[in-house]
RNA sequence: GGGCGUUUAGCUCAGUUGGUUAGAGCAGCUGAUUUACACUCAGCAGGUCGGGGGUUCGAGUCCCUUAGCGCCCA
C-alpha cells in the first residue's frame, strides 16, 4: 500500500471536484434492490421554489443532510429524496410580477403565447387564459427548481436524486387525487356551501393554519337599538358598523342581569329599520364594551357560530371582492319596516368597499342621531391571510372540508408518540391541536394546483346539482376536470343543460404537502418498497410550520393508514441576521447563501450550520464560518502531515510492533470521541457531536502531534527512538486520522473527502462510521499494508495522556512567558504527582523530552497530589 | 390574557443525574517565527451565571417570585 498526499493542500474548487465524482459514482443513491441493509428514511421538506434562497434553507437542510451522511455511513439504506414545492398561490403570485401577466380565465387559449418578463415595470399586467397561465407558471418553476438544485449540490447535500418529486407533479396528482376519492368514500371529507374566511384580493377561500392576527387602529361604535315595543334604547358596541344592514339579532351573556329582561324580546336596527331578535349567549363578553353585541352575516367567525347555534337569518351584504352588494329591503330577507329610507341610505354603500362603506354609514349613523357617545378608539387584533394584505371577510360559498375536529384525540396520541427533537416542540402542535376550531378547508378558488377531481351534473333547467358530485375512477386519475370528460358523458356536454361541470377549484397546497411521505415512498403505486420505507424514520422540519404540514402530514397519515407517518422529527430553529434580528424581505436583512459560499467554501457554511443546535435560532454569523473554515483547512493540513510523516522513507523490518502506551493511550482517548459521538447523533444532538470531535481534534493536532513527531519521523535529536516506538507512532497518526476524519464527514464532507482521497479507496461518504472497539483493526491493516508487522498492545495498562499533555504545556508556557520560541531549550522539568501520573510521565519520558527540547525531566511521587510542574529554561 | 423558550466573559454559545477553582470559540492583549498549517503557534487577561427569595452540607443546575428578550396561540 502506498499513498501520495499533495504538497499545498486547499480547500479552493473541492466543491466542484467532488460533486462531479459524487453524482457519477452515485454514492447517495438508495439501494431499491438491497433488501438486508437496514433502511433509513427522510420525509424532506420540500422547499416553496419561488421562494427566495436565504441562509435558514442551508441552516435546516444541512442539519438532515449530517444525519443522513452518519446513517448512511453507520450501514442504513438512506432514503433521502428531494421534493419541490412549486403548486399554489407563492408561485402564482411571483409568475404574474415576473412575467407581468394574469389568469383570466374567460380568455381563450392561445398556443403561441410566450412568457417572458417585461421590459417595462409599470405596465399593466396582461390578461391570459388560465391554460397558458398554468404553463407559464410550469416554466418558471422548472428554472427555480435548478437554483435550488444548484445550491444544494454545492453544499453537499447527500440527496439521491433520482427520487425527486415535485408538488405538482404527475406522481403529486394523482396521490393528492386519490387520497381526495378515498376520504370522500370513507366520510372524512365533505362538501358544503358555508361561510369561509376570504381574502378579497386573492379571492380564495382561506384556512385556520393560514390566518395572521395583525393589531391595528380602529373605532369602536356606539349605536342605539329601538325596542320594539317602545320602551326605549339598547346599545351595542362594534368596530363594524357597514355591516349593520346585516344584522340579524343582538347577543349577551346569558347571565349578564343587564340584559335578562331583553332576552325573547325584538330591537330594530337604526338606519333600515328590520326587527331582530335579542338572544343569549355564552361567547358574549360581559366585559366587552357594554356586554351587547349585533350579529352579522357575517362580521367575523364568531358570528358563524352565533348564526349557527342560534339558527338566526342570513342577510349577506359583501360579495367576493369585498364589495357592498344589492339587496332588495321589500324582500322577506330584508323586511324593512320603511323601506324607502332603508334603500336612500343603503344606496350610498353600494358596491362600496368596507373601509368605504364604513365611513358612509357612520356618517349617516351621526347625523340621524343613533351614536350615543363619540366613538372610541383602539387597537384590536383583525386576521389576515398570512399572504394577505386585506382583512378577510366572511362569505359563504361552496368548499371542500377533511374532517378534523373529529380526530383531536387520535392526533394528541399521535403527537405522544412521535419523538420530538427537542422535545418541547411536542406542546406547540399540542396547543394547535387543542385550539382547532374548524375543519380543514382545502379547496383553494385558484389556477396552479391540483385540480379537485370531480364534476357536477346540470339538470334540464340548468342548474348546477352540487350534492350529488360525478367522481372519476381511481385508475383514471390523475384528471383534469377542466379537460377531462366525465364516465357516461359527451365532451360537448360540458356546461350544457342535462350535461355536466368541472368543479373549477384547486386543492390548498398543504392538501399535497401534507402526502409527501405517501408521494416519496409511492403509496399506491409500489405497494412492496411504500411497506418497506413508510413510517418513514425522519421529518426534519421549522418550527413555523408545526401547525401546518407537520399536523397536515399526521393527519393524512392518521386517516389513511392510522399510523404516524414517522419515528421521529427534528425541528429547527430560525435563521436570524448578524444583528440576531429576523430575516425578512420587508427589512431588507435576508442572507443569501451562495456568496458566503463563494467567501468561505461549503464546509465552512455547513459548520456554521452545525453549530446551531435543533429548535434554536441561530444568527447568520461569518464568525462561525470563519472557524468552520480553519477547521476544514486544518484537517487537510493535519492530516498531509500524519500522512506524510507515516509515508516518509522507511527502511524497517519488524515482524510486530508493539505500540507505546502514549500512543495506545491516545488510540483509547479516540474510542472514547467515537463513543461520544455516536451516542450524540443517535440522539439527533448533531452540535454536541460536532463539538466533542472537532475539540479532541485540535488537541490531537496540537498535542499529540506535537509530542510525537519527532519520535515518528525517527530522527535522533537528544533522545534515540526504537523502530517499533517509531512504527508505533506512525501506525497511530494514520488510524487516528483515518477514524478523527470519517467522524468529521458528515459535517464537512468535502475536506474530508478530499483527505480520505489521499490514502483510501472509494468514498468516505460510503465508509463505514467508526465503532468504539475498532481502533486495533484500524491499527492492524494500516500496520501489515504498510509496513508488514502485526501491532500488539502494551501489556500492563494505559496511561493518562492529557496529564503528559499538561507537563507539555506547563513547558509552552514557561517559555512563551520568557517570549522564547517554542523551541527553546530547557534545561529541567520537575514534576510532584501521585503515583499512577508520576509514571505516566515517566513512560511518555522520551517524547516529552523530544517535544519540549528538554534535557532532563525528574519526577517526584507525592502521594495524593496534583500533577506539579515546574520548568527551568536552558540559559540564553 | 394563556403557553413555550431564553437570560452564563465585550460577542456567540457549552455546561449531563445538584458536587473540586464555572468552560470553549471569536474579539482583545503579550509574544513566537524559514514552517504540516500566517487561513499558523504559544500564552495572558476577562464572569456576583438577569434581579430577589427558598430547599440543601453544597445551586449556573431544583422550587417560588420578579424583570427583559424571542416565538406561538387568543
Amino acid at each position: 500500500m502506498s499513498f501520495s498526499v499533495p504538497e499545498k493542500p486547499t480547500l479552493e474548487a473541492l466543491e466542484e471536484k467532488w460533486n462531479e465524482i459524487w453524482q457519477k459514482s452515485e454514492i447517495y443513491r438508495f439501494a431499491q434492490g438491497d433488501s438486508k441493509s437496514p433502511i433509513y428514511s427522510i420525509d424532506t421538506p420540500p422547499p416553496t421554489v419561488s421562494g427566495s434562497l436565504h441562509a435558514g434553507h442551508v441552516l435546516s437542510y444541512t442539519h438532515t443532510d449530517i444525519i443522513a451522511r452518519y446513517k448512511r455511513m453507520a450501514g442504513f439504506n438512506v432514503f433521502y429524496p428531494m421534493g419541490w414545492d412549486d403548486n399554489g398561490l407563492p408561485t402564482e403570485r411571483r409568475v404574474q410580477n415576473y412575467y407581468g401577466i394574469t389568469c383570466d380565465p374567460s380568455i381563450a387559449y392561445v398556443p403561441t403565447f410566450v412568457p417572458t418578463p417585461p421590459t417595462d415595470n409599470n405596465q399593466r399586467h396582461t390578461p391570459i387564459s388560465r391554460t397558458n397561465f398554468i404553463q407559464a407558471c410550469a416554466k418558471l418553476t422548472q428554472e427555480d427548481e435548478l437554483i435550488f438544485e444548484r445550491l444544494w449540490k454545492t453544499i453537499g447535500l447527500s440527496v439521491d436524486w433520482t427520487k425527486t418529486y415535485t408538488s405538482i407533479g404527475q406522481r403529486a396528482q394523482r396521490v393528492s387525487q386519490l387520497s381526495f376519492l378515498r376520504l370522500f368514500k370513507e366520510g372524512h371529507l365533505y362538501h358544503s356551501e358555508s361561510p369561509t374566511l376570504w381574502d378579497v384580493d386573492f379571492q380564495t377561500a382561506v384556512s385556520q393554519a393560514e390566518l395572521e392576527d395583525k393589531e391595528e387602529d380602529g373605532l369602536f361604535y356606539s349605536i342605539s337599538f329601538a325596542k320594539s315595543d317602545g320602551s326605549g334604547d339598547v346599545v351595542i358596541q362594534t368596530t363594524r358598523p357597514e355591516l349593520l344592514p346585516a344584522c340579524v339579532a343582538l347577543v349577551a351573556n346569558p347571565d349578564d342581569d343587564r340584559y335578562k329582561d331583553l332576552f325573547g324580546k325584538t330591537v330594530v336596527t337604526p338606519l333600515f329599520g328590520i326587527e331582530v331578535p335579542v338572544v343569549a349567549h355564552p361567547l358574549a363578553e360581559i366585559e366587552k364594551g357594554s356586554g351587547i353585541a349585533m350579529v352579522c352575516t357575517f362580521g367575523d367567525l364568531t358570528d358563524v357560530q352565533w348564526w349557527r347555534e342560534l339558527n338566526l337569518e342570513l342577510r349577506p351584504v359583501i360579495d367576493r371582492r369585498g364589495r357592498i352588494v344589492e339587496v332588495d329591503f321589500r324582500s322577506s330577507r330584508f323586511p324593512s319596516k320603511d323601506p324607502n329610507i332603508a334603500e336612500a341610505h343603503y344606496g350610498n354603500l353600494v358596491g362600496k368597499t368596507m373601509r368605504t362603506a364604513r365611513g358612509v354609514i357612520a356618517e349617516a349613523l351621526d347625523e340621524a342621531g343613533y351614536f350615543p357617545t363619540e366613538p372610541k378608539k383602539i387597537r384590536h387584533a383583525v386576521k389576515y391571510y398570512e399572504k394577505g394584505d386585506k382583512p378577510l371577510e366572511v362569505v359563504t360559498s361552496w368548499q371542500w372540508y377533511i374532517r378534523t375536529l373529529a380526530h383531536k384525540e387520535a392526533l394528541l396520541e399521535h403527537g405522544r408518540n412521535l419523538n420530538w427533537n427537542p422535545p418541547y416542540m411536542r406542546v406547540r402542535y399540542e396547543n394547535w391541536v387543542n385550539g382547532l376550531a374548524s375543519d380543514w378547508n382545502i379547496s383553494r378558488q385558484r389556477y396552479f394546483g391540483i385540480p379537485i377531481p370531480v364534476w357536477y351534473p346540470i339538470d334540464e333547467n340548468g342548474n348546477i346539482n352540487r350534492h350529488e358530485p360525478i367522481l372519476p375512477a381511481e385508475d383514471e386519475l390523475p384528471i383534469d376536470p377542466f379537460q377531462d370528460t366525465p364516465p357516461g358523458y359527451d365532451p360537448s356536454q360540458r356546461g350544457a343543460p342535462g350535461g355536466f361541470v368541472g368543479d373549477s377549484d384547486v386543492l390548498d397546497t398543504w392538501a399535497t404537502s401534507s402526502l409527501t411521505p405517501q408521494i416519496a415512498t409511492e403509496w399506491e403505486a409500489d405497494e412492496e418498497l411504500h411497506k418497506r420505507l413508510f413510517p418513514m424514520d425522519l421529518r426534519p422540519q421549522g418550527q413555523d410550520i408545526i401547525r401546518t404540514w407537520l399536523f397536515y402530514t399526521v393527519l393524512r397519515s392518521h386517516l389513511e393508514e392510522n399510523v404516524l407517518p414517522w419515528k421521529n422529527t427534528v425541528i429547527s430553529g430560525f435563521v436570524l441576521d448578524p444583528d440576531r434580528k429576523k430575516m425578512s424581505k420587508s427589512k431588507g436583512n435576508v442572507v443569501t447563501p451562495m456568496p458566503l459560499i463563494e467567501k468561505h467554501g461549503a464546509d465552512a457554511l455547513r459548520y456554521w450550520a452545525a453549530s446551531g443546535r435543533a429548535g434554536v435560532d441561530t444568527a447568520a454569523d461569518e464568525n462561525m464560518m470563519k472557524v468552520g473554515r480553519r477547521l476544514a483547512i486544518k484537517v487537510l493540513n493535519a492530516s498531509k502531515f500524519a500522512l506524510s510523516i507515516v509515508n516518509s522513507e522507511n527502511s524497517f523490518d519488524l515482524s510486530k510492533v508493539t505500540l507505546t502506551k502514549v500512543d495506545a493511550s491516545l488510540l483509547s482517548e479516540v474510542e472514547k470521541v467515537v463513543a461520544d459521538a455516536t451516542k450524540a447523533l443517535e440522539e439527533y444532538e448533531h452540535s454536541r457531536a460536532l463539538e466533542v470531535v472537532e475539540s479532541f481534534f485540535w488537541k490531537f493536532c496540537d498535542d499529540y502531534l506535537e509530542l510525537v513527531k519527532i519520535r515518528a519521523y525517527g530522527e535522533d535529536g537528544d533522545v534515540n527512538f526504537t523502530s517499533n516506538d517509531t512504527l508505533s507512532a506512525r501506525i497511530t497518526l494514520i488510524s487516528a486520522t483515518d477514524i478523527l476524519i470519517r467522524l468529521l464527514a458528515p459535517y464537512i464532507p468535502f475536506a474530508t473527502e478530499e483527505v480520505w482521497s489521499w490514502f483510501s479507496q472509494g468514498s468516505i461518504h460510503r465508509s463505514a462510521w467508526p465503532t468504539s472497539n475498532e481502533t486495533l483493526q484500524v491499527a492492524s491493516k494500516y500496520s501489515s499494508d504498510l509496513f508488514g508487522a502485526v501491532v500488539a498492545t502494551p501489556e500492563d495498562g494505559l496511561i493518562d495522556v492529557n496529564s503528559v499533555f499538561d507537563v507539555l504545556s506547563t513547558a509552552r508556557k514557561a517559555k512563551s512567558e520568557a517570549k522564547k520560541s517554542v523551541k527553546f531549550g530547557v534545561d529541567l522539568i520537575e514534576v510532584n504527582a501521585d503515583a499512577s501520573i508520576a509514571s505516566a510521565i515517566l513512560i511518555a519520558e522520551a517524547d516529552i523530552k523530544a517535544a519540549a527540547v528538554a534535557r532532563e525531566i525528574t519526577v517526584n511521587v507525592v502521594d495524593g497530589a496534583k500533577l506539579e510542574v515546574s520548568v527551568k529554561l536552558a540559559a540564553d
